[in-house]
DNA sequence: TACGGCTTTGAAAAGGTTTTCAGGGGCAAG
DNA sequence: CTTGCCCCTGAAAACCTTTTCAAAGCCGTA
C-alpha cells in the first residue's frame, strides 16, 4: 500500500512534524535530519494525501470547468490554451460538459465543492447570477456567456462588432437582399449576433423586406435543410451570414446542390473562423474569436482572484474579434 | 462559511452519525428525526465535504484521464465520449493534457494520485507498463498505446489493419510507385500503420525502389513542405497515405500547389477520418477510427474494474477500423 | 413479570495532514 | 556562572466524515 507520512516518519526516525515541514519547505530543519527526511520520502515514495490537505482548507491545485460540450473545434482549442495556461501556473483542471442543460450544470457544479478552488464556467443559455447561486463561495469567471452581475468578473465576446463587421464586409462587396442563418433561442451570443447583423444591414439602408432570417441551431445539417427549404420556395438574397461557421458551410453545401455558384451568385460569411473553414471551396469567410487567447485571459483572471498575481488590469473583459476574409467572400481572386 | 456535519447535527438536534446515516441513507433512522435531518440539510445547504470522504478511502467519483492533447477533432471526439459515458455512469472526468512529453505525464499522474478512482491514459509514445509504474494501484486502461504488459486492460487500434486496407484500397485503384507520409518515430501508432503499408504493399508486388516514404510528423504544415520538396525533386508516385489525415491534406494541398490533379493524377489517402477530410476538395478518403465507440469501450472496462458492471467480455480489446472512400481516391465520378 | 431479541441511537475511533504551542538545548552576553 | 534568546523539535489539536461498537428502548413471548 501507499506509505503515509508516519513512515516516513518513523524509517527517517524523526516527528511527522518534521516531515511536514521538510516536504512543504515551511521551517528550518537541521540540515541532517532533512538528508534523512529526504531519503525517507523518496525511498518510499511518499506523496501526501491531498485529501487531507484539502481538509485542512488548503489549495487543491484544481480549477473546474464547465463547458457546454468537451468537442468541436472553438470549444475544444479553449479547453486547450485553458489547460496549457493553468498547467503554466501549476493547476490542473477538472472539466465537466454540461450538454446544454441546465440540470446537469447544477449536478456538475455540485460535484466540484471543494474539490477546485476556482470555477471557469463557459454556459451560453445561463447567465452568471445563476451559476454564483450554484456555489457561492468560490472565484467564479464566467466566459463567453451573459454576466449580469457587476461582481462577477468574465470574458464576454464582441458578438455584436462581429456580426456587425462581418454583415458590412458583405455588404460592401454585395449589395441587395440579404440573409441570416440564426442560431438557437436561448443562446445569447447567437442574439448578439443578430442584432449586430441587423444593426449593420440597417446602417446600409437595406429593406426590411431585403432581409431574410433563417432558422438554425448552430448545425451544418440543419442549415443545410432550412436554406434548401429557403431557395427552393423562392427567397432570393445576394449574401447570407451563418451565425456560426457550421451554419455557414450547411449554407454553401445547400446553395451549391442548388447550382449556385459561391462566391459569383451569392457571398458567404461565417462566425467562429473554425478549422473547416480553411478547407471548403471555396474557403470561408470568417470571424475570428482568438480562443486561446480567451483561455490564458479566464486563467489570468482566475489567478488574480487566487491572490497569485496581478492580473489584467480589469476583471471584466471584452473580447475583440477578428474578420478573416476569404474567398466566400471576395468575387474575383486577384 | 459552508456548513458541516456537525451544524446538521445540532440543527436537527440528532447526532452526527445520525446525519451520516440518513445522508448515506446507510442504515434505518426513525421517521421523524429523518424528517428533521432532511429539513436542516437542504435548510444549510449541507453537502459532504468530499475530502474527509476520500480520506476514508471512498470513492472519489473521478477518473483520471490523460490524453496528449485536448484539441484536434480525434482526441476531442474522444473526450465527449468519454466524458458522455462517465456522466452516465455517475462519475466525472478529471483531465490533463501531456503534450506528449513524458516528464509532463509523471507530474500529471502525480497529481492525479488519490484523487481519482481509476485512470485513463493515452500515450501513444510511452508504453503501459510504464504509467502502471508511475501509479501502481489504480485501476488502468490504456487507450490507443502499446500495451507490453498481460494484466493492464486497454483499447488497441487496429493501425495495421487499417493501414493495410488503405493501401490495397490504393493500389487496387491505382498501381505503380507509391509513397507515403510517415508519422512520428515515436508514435507506435505511426510504425504500425507503417508495417501495415509496407505489407499491403508488398502483397501487391510493388517493387521496392517504387516505394518511397516522406517523412512526417502528423502534420499538415510539415507535410505540405516535405511532399513539396519530394515532388520538386522528381520523385514521382501514382497515390499516396498519409499516416494522418493531417498529413495527407498536407499532401493534397502540395500537390495541387504543384498542378497536379487529384484523384486524376494521384489518388491519396488518409487515416483517422477526421471532419476535415469532408471539406478538402476532394473530398479526402481515410479510415475511421470509432472515437465513440473507443469512448465507451474504455469506460466501460474501467466499470468493470471498478466492479460496478460485467463490462465486456475480455478487457483487453483490438478496436477495428473502417475504410471511408471517398473522391481522392476514386478516379471518375459515377 | 421477566427475559430475549430487534431496532434505533450516540460516542468514539480512524483516516493523513498541517500548524500551533510549549519545551529543550545551545550559545552569547553580562 | 547565570540569564536570556533563538533555533529546532515533538506532542497534540484540528479538519470532516464514515463506521463500529455498545447501549438503550421497545415489543412480544414464555
Amino acid at each position: 500500500m501507499s506509505s503515509t507520512i508516519r513512515d516516513v516518519a518513523r524509517l527517517a526516525g524523526v516527528s511527522i512534524a518534521t516531515v511536514s515541514r521538510v516536504v512543504n519547505n515551511t521551517a528550518a530543519v537541521a540540515a541532517d535530519k532533512r538528508r534523512r527526511v529526504e531519503k525517507a520520502v523518496s525511498e518510499l515514495q511518499y506523496t501526501p494525501h491531498p485529501a487531507a490537505r484539502s481538509l485542512l482548507g488548503q489549495e487543491t491545485g484544481g480549477i473546474g470547468v464547465l463547458v457546454p460540450f468537451v468537442s468541436g473545434p472553438f470549444f475544444s482549442s479553449f479547453l486547450d490554451a485553458l489547460d496549457n495556461s493553468a498547467h503554466d501556473n501549476g493547476y490542473f483542471l477538472l472539466i465537466a460538459s454540461s450538454h446544454r442543460k441546465s440540470n446537469d450544470i447544477a449536478s456538475a457544479i455540485a460535484r466540484m465543492q471543494y474539490r477546485v478552488d476556482g470555477l471557469i464556467v463557459m454556459a451560453p443559455a445561463l447567465h452568471a447570477s445563476t451559476i454564483r447561486q450554484l456555489y457561492a463561495d468560490v472565484p467564479l469567471v464566467c466566459v463567453n456567456m451573459p454576466i449580469d452581475d457587476e461582481d462577477i468578473p468574465g470574458i464576454e465576446v464582441d458578438n455584436y462588432g462581429g456580426a456587425f463587421e462581418m454583415t458590412k464586409h458583405l455588404l460592401s462587396q454585395r449589395t441587395g437582399p440579404i440573409a441570416m442563418v440564426l442560431g438557437p433561442d436561448n443562446s445569447q451570443d447567437a442574439l448578439e449576433r443578430k442584432a449586430g447583423f441587423e444593426a449593420a444591414a440597417q446602417e446600409y439602408g437595406i429593406d426590411r423586406k431585403d432581409i431574410y432570417f433563417i432558422e438554425g441551431e448552430f448545425s451544418e445539417a440543419f442549415a443545410f435543410e432550412r436554406v434548401s427549404q429557403a431557395w427552393a420556395s423562392g427567397i432570393r438574397f445576394n449574401s447570407l451570414f451563418g451565425a456560426n461557421d457550421n451554419s455557414a458551410v450547411g449554407a454553401m453545401m445547400a446553395l451549391q446542390s442548388h447550382g449556385i455558384s459561391i462566391p459569383q451568385d451569392v457571398i458567404i460569411g461565417g462566425f467562429d473562423d473554425t478549422t473547416v473553414s480553411q478547407y471548403t471551396t471555396p474557403q470561408l469567410s470568417s470571424v475570428r474569436i482568438d480562443t486561446t487567447k480567451m483561455g490564458h485571459l479566464a486563467i489570468q483572471i482566475m489567478m488574480q482572484q487566487l491572490g497569485h498575481s496581478e492580473g489584467p488590469a480589469s476583471n471584466r473583459i471584452q473580447l475583440p474579434t477578428k474578420l478573416v476574409p476569404r474567398t466566400s467572400t471576395i468575387g474575383m481572386m486577384p
